[in-house]
This record gives C-alpha cells, structure tokens and sequence, in this order.
DNA sequence: GTTCTTGCAAATGTTTTGCAGCCCG
DNA sequence: CGGGCTGCAAAACATTTGCAAGAAC
C-alpha cells in the first residue's frame, strides 16, 4: 500500500505556495524554499508540485511554452484566471457562479477540476501593441 | 503597415484542422499537411496555428510538457473540453451557457477567449489505476 | 528494516528562432 | 519589386526520469 510521507521538502512547497498570491513558477518555488532547504532540488519542487496538484491542494494555470503557474487553493476564496497572452500576467475574478460540471461529461468521466479562463491582452501590453 | 498573406501553406493548415474533430496537435498537422505540401515545415506549422490563434479561428488546449492540441472554432458549434490527465483524450461539451466575462476584470483588459475545461481522468484510465 | 523520497544530471520533447532565399500581392 | 513567409537546423526551455543514497514510518 503506497502512502504519502510528510516530508520536509513537502512543507516547504506547501508553505511558500500560501505565502504568496503571485502564481508562482516551479523556479520561482523552488527559490523560495531554497532559503531554507538550501539542497533541495528542482526536480523535487516539480515532483512535489505534481503530488499537490493530484491531491487537489493545488491548481495550475498551463501555458503552451511557458512555465506552469502555480496556485493554492485557499478554502472559500474560489476564483478564476485572466491571462495575459502577451506578458503572462494573471489576474483572479472571484467565482461569483463556478460553473458545475455541464451535463454531457463523457460516461464516467472523474473530475478532479474546473478550470474558466479568459485569455487576452492587459492593457499595458495593449499599449505597448498600439506604439508598435 | 503588416498584411497577413493567404499562403497555401495556410490554407493547407486550415483545411486539415476544419476536416477533424480529433483535437490533433502540431506534429499530427504537420504530417496531415505533407499529403499535399510535402516540403512544408514544423516551424511553418507552429507560426500558421500561432497567427490562426490570435485571429480568433482556432483556440488551443495546453497543457505542461504535452504538445498543444488545436480546435478549429467552426461557427454554431461553441463548446467546452473535458480532458483526461492520464492519457491525454479530449472531449467536447456542448456549451449550454458560455459563461459571459465577468465583472471584475481588470481595467481594459481586452478577452480573446475563454476557456472552460473539465479537467480529470476518464474511464478507461480510471478502470486502470484500479487494476494497479 | 522497508519503502518512499531526494539530488543529481542526463534525457526528452515541444516550441522558438536566426537566416538566406522565396513568393504573395 | 518589397516585405512578409518559408525551410532548415540549431537553440532554448520546461519538464521528466534513472539511479544510488538518504529519510520516513
């Protein structure tokens, strides 16, 4: 029977995704906790990250080329994404109404997480577009 | 001032994306493609779907260290993906009520497109976890 | 003690990019 | 003709993985 040790590294990860509201990057994870687990290695961020996400502790914003953002899910604080496509910022919208799974899922289909996203341009690089 | 040119490796891309319902990614079109372009690149590929993209004809499914898999948006048909961590597959929902951006976007933020995604395991990966 | 986890480093796989020549408009 | 497009090949990166040593329980 596998089990799920509660390892240092483990807190650590945990402990700096709380700490902050930035959707950090593995790198920027792995950073962090390096102030006080000087040894840790990135692979393990990512291999711990992985484990959070598949606990459902952790959700992530995946791009295409980019790092994976990570995000906490603070309990009673649902919300949604907006992406930058041009700078990779995010912004939350609080969940006003989550959408529940639609009828229509496959037969079967375990869902393990909803994801609404709206993807488009801040108004920073809008400007930064329209200077060319 | 930039013009975008009708080239036939871009007509060549679009039609292998409107004649599937697969989801596929930018090897599959690549190979879809050489039946008719047998000299036309990866590279060319990736930078067609790119610029299909920001036109708003085509959106992606990404995800972290998968290749990125293409949906034609083929009008009257707008729907949502249920996509399985395990084995990658993508379904479609119909989509009943897009959810409408919602208040609380960031000033001038300008929305291209939204996602709506049911991320989880189907059946088929979920008999097999069970198994071992 | 046994089994899961870690660190390290190498490998994997996707996507991007520089550049010279080509082609659309 | 001129400026975007293409093909090619070489990066650039994020992420994964194999393995021996270390840490949980």
């Amino acid at each position: 029977m596998t089990m799920v040790r509660n390892t240092r590294q483990r807190q650590a990860v945990v402990q700096a995704l709380r700490e902050t509201h930035t959707h950090p990057d593995a790198a920027w994870i792995h950073g962090q906790v390096r102030a006080t687990l000087p040894s840790i290695s990135l692979g393990t961020v990512y291999r711990t990250l992985d484990a959070l996400v598949r606990d459902g502790v952790v959700m992530t914003i995946e791009r295409a080329g980019q790092a994976t953002r990570y995000d906490y899910k603070h309990e009673g604080h649902g919300h949604h994404h907006v992406v930058c496509r041009t700078c990779g910022a995010i912004y939350d919208i609080p969940a006003e109404a989550v959408p529940m799974p639609a009828s229509g899922l496959p037969q079967g289909f375990q869902v393990q997480d909803v994801r609404l996203e709206y993807h488009g341009v801040c108004t920073d690089c809008t400007r930064a577009e329209k200077r060319g």
